[in-house]
DNA sequence: GTAATTTTAAAACGTTCGTTTAAAAAGGGT
DNA sequence: ACCCTTTTTAAACGAACGTTTTAAAATTAC
């Protein structure tokens, strides 16, 4: 069934890191089958449509994170005492570090991705998760509503996605701004540095007192 | 020297809808002509070529909002009192409004495109702006050290991409958001709504004490 | 070992893209 | 009216795209 690399994967791994790069439209077919070493026709044999490949290799990133994930969240649920919303959303680190080991510069692929998929077309995405990882999301509000419960759903709703935003964003362009603050202020920082510095300011984000909000 | 409505103006106009809806490159100069009913070569007779059109587009944005945030920044540094986070990102809402009024839904197409620009091509659009707007920029970061002395300048260069993050995906994908919102629990909200909502949570962001992050 | 199936390979398909060309139309100055 | 410049138009260009086709090669099954 599977050969020394197989093609499928050879494919899936040139596509990741190009789509990541230049975004999906902008990356052709013939340049992921020139860095996989494959033939052209082969991604329409195995994948049957470059769309299709495209949800491929979203799919084999939320395949590893979101099990991983729901792992944690309910672990966070299950137990006795209230959390910090900072402990929900370190509860994301490890599931993000995952993905380095599944391929290079993963977890910034798969941020990256997201960010993509989430922007170039409306909803196709986040359909797909929805129905695909429909329980993992629960988790994810019913953590947070555990750690903060003045929070209303509504804004809840908001700050998930102001939540979201921040973290596709500052992920996804991560190797930009570590190049300037390299260069700003000589400051060395890796992926899970970042990570770990922006996971204080989105829990600051998520208990923003209500009080200086209207409605 | 202008027509009855000028086709450059036309085409800019046809043009920045279709971008911010379907991204820079998959928007043909077709599409946008045909909407702008004109020419297809027009575009490379006024602009030259579609990258410079990309260029146009957002200058025309840029023209407009950075002087007035400008204006904003500036009178609050200047003022006695210390300012709050929250009066500096209050000094964006009449510049993004004013977006909205240069053309149909001008405010979310700015942040799209900004969001577009961030991502779709490394520090190109970046370098535009710190090369033409770089005393606006310098005035931003001035106003917030204002606000809080205690931000080291490490600090507030990663939170202030942390905000933009979240501005411009929050503005960005909008639509969809209001959207949703409409849909799950009937809340009616639109741009300015949107924004004054953003605020208090960005204002959280950056004030994150730092005791809890490391270095 | 041979037959059936799966995978790879090269070539071509038709379409769409950004751009260029060359001529027609419109505008402005005197 | 005339010339000169600017703008618009229609048509075509070459390149790149995703996909399909057809046959060879490799693998599997018996």
């Amino acid at each position: 069934m599977v050969s020394k690399l197989d093609t499928k994967t050879r494919i899936l791994d040139a596509a990741e890191s190009l789509f990541a790069e230049h975004g999906f439209s902008d990356t052709s077919l013939r340049l992921i089958t020139t860095r996989a070493s494959v033939n052209l026709a082969s991604v329409n044999y195995h994948f049957g449509s470059k769309k299709e490949l495209i949800q491929a290799v979203i799919a084999r990133h939320l395949e590893l994170f979101m099990p991983l994930l729901n792992e944690k969240l309910t672990a966070l649920c299950a137990q006795a005492e209230k959390p910090s919303v900072l402990d929900v959303f370190n509860s994301f680190v490890d599931p993000l570090l995952a993905l380095e080991q599944q391929s290079k510069n993963g977890t910034v692929i798969f941020m990256q991705l997201l960010g993509r998929s989430y922007t170039d077309q409306q909803g196709h995405l986040r359909w797909y998760i929805t129905t695909h990882y429909g329980e993992v999301l629960a988790n994810i509000t019913k953590a947070l509503l555990k750690a903060n419960p003045a929070l209303s759903s509504q804004e809840l709703f908001w700050r998930l996605h102001f939540t979201l935003g921040t973290a596709v964003f500052t992920m996804g362009s991560s190797g930009a701004l570590m190049d300037i603050a390299k260069a700003d202020f000589n400051q060395d920082i890796d992926v899970e540095g970042l990570i770990r510095k922006v996971i204080p300011y989105l829990a600051s984000g998520m208990n923003t007192s209500t009080e200086t909000t209207s409605m």
